[in-house]
RNA sequence: GGCGCUAUCGUCUAGGGGACUAGGACGGGGCCCUCUCAAGGCCCAAACACGGGUUCGAAUCCCGUUAGCGCUACCA
């Protein structure tokens, strides 16, 4: 039973980015389906370069998409395989076709077929190749071989209609009329698009192609050249496009559509795979927030979408923030060490030395932020000698400068009464100079939070005097009296 | 132009003939909680593109229209 040994065969996965630019969300996206697929059914995730275009392709767009996939976690299996290393088998192939008389030779030149095509487009005609060199008398062939006139192979198209059972959108057809005869080998002996796919993926063993959408009007031809080849068909499945906020394909005028551009943000990578899954994917049901290996144990081919998606930052921003509140701290902290230590907060070896104390101020800070920029930014006040006085602060509760002065020296008079540094003493402490003054907690709050941070907002006011430590806050209440006398 | 794909709130989607007064989430608005800001909780506005069928019954199936997108190279 043949169909037992085909079914036995691991399933084979890949992604085929073209290095001509940083990896794009899409393409992370697209990597990331065949990644799940892999994991989940037990396949295996190859990565392929295809960087036959010698002109576009750039070294560092390659290292771009390693370093974005690394990122994200969508670890490849086997070696990078690159396209241009394998030139010979693609113009064996073509050579093959041309033997087997799926294929033949055509000597027109670029120009006379763009001549043509323009001639067609002004009688408002499609263009379609006339096949004028398949007609070509054998020893007509030989003569201009022998004379060294650079030909081209084209694909000869056979009739009929071809069909395949896609993954994601079931039967497509295209009726083989509509499908020129297309060139497999350019006039210099390099490959095709198509022609290079196919002898790759057929070399690879790649039994399951799941690319963009943007794939499908290829597909039918590279079916042709699959049969043609005798090499047994991939189960196809295209992936819709993600689209911009104004419905048109990503592209740089949306922003940021690199992956890079993401991490540099201040992005958690499981966030960004979590919101890409859902660009096109999925679980059924209201499920939302899911870690990788749930989104492994959850993937299916029913929950794909066909209908392309628009990729909305708000979301993306969103879905961060609930990622940066879920992750264990131990897993935020690696994260977030390098920002601080970037924006000169503090060195590695200081943040090493109080850890505890570090992981304390991450889990504060977290849960009102949705970047690992955003905790950075609030990161300040705990780290650095010296604040800045937010000039909308002061305006709002140091409002008379008087007053509050006044109020922060009775602050500073509770604060040195209280014995346990704890929530449980300072919110005594603090509540009871509230009422003993006539005012409400919150007037005593606030212009204590101005003299600890400089800002009007931040966390609990308790937990922040505990994080701070009795020495330093104090040593602030210090300042922002001298702030006030001046 | 030709060919193809797609079509549920502004956005991501649930839904796969009756359970639909169409559910959830983001974003927006309001309220609650509260020392500020977040987080959280509650509530509100907001969609089956249109027209024909099929059926006792259609968001769900079929056809058409419209719209959007993609492809239409000796690019990938």
């Amino acid at each position: 039973m043949p169909d037992t040994l085909a079914s036995s065969a691991k399933t084979r996965l890949r992604f085929a980015p073209s290095p001509t630019g940083y990896l794009h969300v899409g393409g992370a996206r697209t990597a990331l389906f065949n990644w799940l697929y892999a994991r989940k059914f037990g396949g295996e995730f190859l990565l392929r370069i295809e960087d036959t275009d010698k002109a576009r392709s750039t070294e560092e767009s390659t290292r771009a998409i390693f370093e974005g996939l690394q990122w994200l976690g969508l670890n490849w299996d086997d070696g990078v395989v690159y396209q241009g290393a394998n030139l010979a088998r693609h113009q064996a192939d073509a050579r093959k076709l041309l033997e087997i008389g799926a294929a033949y030779r055509c000597f027109c030149t670029a120009a006379e077929l763009e001549e043509r095509r323009r001639e067609a487009e002004a009688r408002k005609e499609a263009f379609k190749y006339d096949r004028r060199c398949d007609r070509l008398p054998s020893e007509e062939i030989e003569r201009r071989v022998a004379a060294g006139m650079p030909y081209v192979i084209r694909f000869r198209v056979p009739d009929g209609t071809t069909e395949w059972v896609d993954m994601v959108h079931e039967r497509i057809a295209f009726p083989n009329k509509d499908i020129d005869d297309f060139v497999i080998l350019r006039s210099d002996a390099t490959p095709i698009y198509n022609l290079a796919v196919v002898s790759d993926d057929i070399a690879m063993g790649i039994n399951i192609v799941m690319r963009g959408d943007d794939h499908i009007s290829n597909t039918p031809k590279q079916i042709l050249l699959y049969r043609a080849l005798g090499a047994p068909l991939p189960t196809f499945a295209h992936l819709p496009m993600i689209h911009g906020l104004d419905g048109k394909k990503l592209s740089k005028r949306h922003g940021a559509t690199a992956v890079g551009d993401y991490q540099h943000y201040g992005l958690l990578p499981g966030a960004m795979l979590n919101f890409l899954a859902l660009l096109g994917w999925s679980p059924g049901g209201d499920r939302e927030i899911m870690t990788v290996p749930e989104m492994i144990e959850l993937f299916s081919v029913d929950g794909l979408q066909k209908k392309a998606a628009i990729f909305d930052p708000k979301k993306l921003e969103w879905m961060n923030g609930q990622h940066l509140s879920m992750v264990p701290l131990e897993e935020l902290e690696p994260r977030v060490t390098p920002a601080i230590v970037t924006a000169r907060l503090a060195t590695e070896e200081a943040l090493v030395e109080r850890r505890d104390w570090y992981l304390r101020l991450l889990d504060l800070l977290r849960v009102r932020s949705r970047t690992i920029d955003d905790i950075v930014r609030q990161a300040g006040p705990y780290f650095l000698e010296d604040i800045d006085y937010d000039p909308a602060a002061v305006a709002k509760n140091w409002k008379d400068p008087a007053e509050a002065a006044l109020l922060l020296r009775a602050t500073r008079e509770a604060l040195a009464t209280v014995r346990d540094w704890t929530t449980e003493d300072l919110e005594a402490a603090l509540r009871s100079l509230a009422e003993s003054r006539g005012v409400t907690a919150g007037n005593v709050f606030q212009p204590l939070r101005v003299a600890l941070t400089g800002l009007t907002v931040s966390p609990g006011i308790f937990e922040m005097l505990i994080q701070m430590g009795r020495e330093l806050s104090v040593k602030r209440i210090d300042k922002a009296l001298a702030v006030l006398a001046a």
